[in-house]
DNA sequence: CGCTTAGTTGAACGGAGTCAATCCGCGTGG
DNA sequence: CCACGCGGATTGACTCCGTTCAACTAAGCG
């Protein structure tokens, strides 16, 4: 009965009531569907809509005048692309499927009405983001001072601790339907370079790879290695409000 | 009567009710100052107080096993610091401060208190987030996608536009009281390719440097130049839920 | 099966790092 | 008022990670 992702996502911080649930499960409406590699919203382009992920995975790009790409950030089931373009009326970025996804529109006045109706929904969402930006952080940190294996371990690390949240991930191998190219527009490296710290990755002997089949053998040895923290673990709830809304007569004191 | 931070950057985007503004003084209570240089917050330190910006600024950093820093994200006046550590009970990075400056210390659940007592500014604030991490986003393909030039004057008409916004900045010049080496720290470079970089910058006649005084001659043509973006202007406020709180009979629906 | 896209690999180049000396502004103590 | 000390800015020489350019191979597909 519940398959709502947002639903799960947030459940996995906070037991949610009913009524939240509820109103989660409202803005879930709307929903289409996407091959891999299609383009849902290019950058620029100006939309009142937000994405919900159902299933699937995608990730937010740039285009420079020099023609290089820079992809900023994945989504996986759960997620909502508020980056970008909730603060504008255009998308700062270019939105494209990696694999076939489903994903729920929403209306930014819609996913406005929930911080009214369920503040502590609002909360939630605001610190959700908000580790989102530390996970940002790392991503820079990893592009800023580290070296190109470092980077794509750091990168594989991530992608399978988001996937692992939703789908099966038996074992320890996920598949990575990306390209090299594509790693490499998102860690700052040439599809030539990749392929060589790739190579240096399996030199290792902590990674696999058969295809687009990856295999992170030791991940804990990885992540100390590259320095790695997770990010997308359970935050922090204690500073919540409370459930529902306050009276009416409660306006700024309290 | 109204010098306060936060009020004055959310004033920027909408018009706040009087209750708003009200809501928003509460949290600027506790307040402290600090020297330029002095460290406010370790990474990893355990923390329940979130600050918001009242003079001056900062950097959020972290240090690597191979003894190299990152800075990951610089805080102005009306900045909050809910990147740190709201979604957990330790901060994620080091908070240093730039200037010499003040803080309003905030515990995390009066600030989550916000969300329920004035859901809009809870939108808002989120929108606001939503913003700052497209800005990041920005950062990382600067740093992914160009070289050292690009990257140190993205970097600067980026703090420019920051302090534009809170300080006089007569004219186009302002003060950096960042070092060379903090410099690269930021967008991933040695301090001595920061040097040739500023050196080269200079060259092009776009930027002038008198001791820690930058001047961006001309910034339209440089922003055009490094493809620069100013990300902190007006936010769209269209989608925000109506003021004050909603009949709390009214739930999930409507 | 030919075509096209992605993965590999080699060789040479170059931006950025490393190492290290020198310069400079400025505060301090004498 | 001046010598000294120190952190930061500059600059030069050399090295190296990552890019460029360019084959060449493997894999999917009509």
């Amino acid at each position: 009965m519940s398959d709502s992702p947002l639903e799960a996502r947030l459940s996995y911080h906070l037991a949610l009531t009913f009524s939240e649930r509820e109103a989660l499960r409202w803005l879930e409406r709307r929903e289409r569907s996407y091959r891999a590699g299609e383009i849902i919203l290019s950058e620029g382009q100006s939309t009142d809509t937000l994405f919900i992920v159902s299933s699937g995975w995608l990730h937010g790009s740039v285009k420079l005048p020099s023609g290089d790409r820079q992809i900023q950030r994945f989504y996986f089931v759960g997620d909502i692309t508020t980056t970008l373009s909730l603060a504008w009326g255009y998308s700062a970025a270019t939105l494209q499927a990696v694999s076939d996804v489903t994903l729920f529109e929403v209306p930014k006045n819609v996913f406005g009405r929930l911080f009214r109706s369920h503040p502590r929904l609002g909360a939630l969402l605001f610190a959700v983001v908000t580790a989102e930006q530390v996970a940002m952080a790392d991503r820079l940190t990893s592009m800023g001072r580290t070296d190109g294996v470092a980077r794509i371990a750091t990168l594989l690390l991530d992608i399978r601790s988001r996937l692992r949240v939703v789908d099966d991930l038996r074992g320890s191998s996920f598949e990575l339907p990306l390209t090299q190219q594509d790693l490499g527009d998102a860690v700052g490296l040439t599809k030539t370079h990749v392929n060589r710290s790739l190579k240096a990755l399996e030199a290792t002997g902590l990674v696999e790879r058969d295809g687009r089949l990856i295999r992170i053998t030791h991940v804990e040895k990885l992540a100390e290695l590259v320095n790695f923290t997770d990010r997308h673990g359970a935050i922090a709830t204690d500073w919540l409000p409370p459930t529902g809304t306050p009276e009416p007569t409660d306006t700024a004191k309290q």
